[in-house]
DNA sequence: ATTATATATCAAAATAATTTGATATAATAT
DNA sequence: ATATTATATCAAATTATTTTGATATATAAT
């Protein structure tokens, strides 16, 4: 079981790695199979694999298995759902005392 | 000199990391220096120094010295950019074109 | 049934991020 | 001026992530 924390983390390591980024650029331009990202990126077969994992797991992106070829795509819902959880985030919570600290 | 991919990924580092989730979780209650997240979290000194500058590297986060005080607080400005990135990077982009692929 | 192809998984190696303790810096207090 | 306090920086140790190559699995083609 996983803490809140990681939870959230998890749906960020999406964006946090320079090649995760690349792969979403290409899915941008919609749906890809693996071997079509495997063709315009700098990355080992294995390595793709790796990072589509990351991907499908943070829940931003999204696969679908036709015959022998796995697709992929983001998905809208895991980007409303990351986007909904960042403005969480970063949003003030009135709920939580303010307490004054330091003067003098 | 950082490339764009990089430039991102550093803006979504600051949610990448249980420790600086938590951070930010006292952060929504206000601004908060460093000595009082200190106490309420389970961190040395150097460890909240080095997340804090993560946090404020990424932009979500912005400090202000006062005395021998550091405060923080989260910045209202780089968490709307963040959203902003976010959502660029995962709405669908008209301008590549679509490449089918791997059918039959 | 055998072979070929696409992708996943595993383990080891390489690399990067985090933690920790020591020291440095800079402001304040005495 | 010296001592104290808050925070930053550094280097070493630890831990986590990523890469790579080998192997496994599953579908499709012959």
């Amino acid at each position: 079981m996983l803490t809140i924390y990681e939870e959230h983390a998890k749906v960020f390591k999406a964006f946090c790695d320079e090649k995760r980024l690349r792969i979403l650029e290409l899915l941008r331009g919609g749906e890809k199979c693996a071997c079509v990202l495997l063709e315009q990126l700098d990355l080992g077969q294995s390595g793709l694999s790796y990072h589509m994992k990351i991907l499908v797991e943070s829940g931003i992106v999204e696969s679908r298995q036709e015959g022998k070829w796995t697709h992929y795509k983001i998905s809208e819902k895991g980007s409303a759902y990351a986007g909904n959880l960042l403005s969480e985030l970063t949003t003030p919570n009135t709920e939580i005392e303010k307490s004054d600290c330091c003067k003098r």
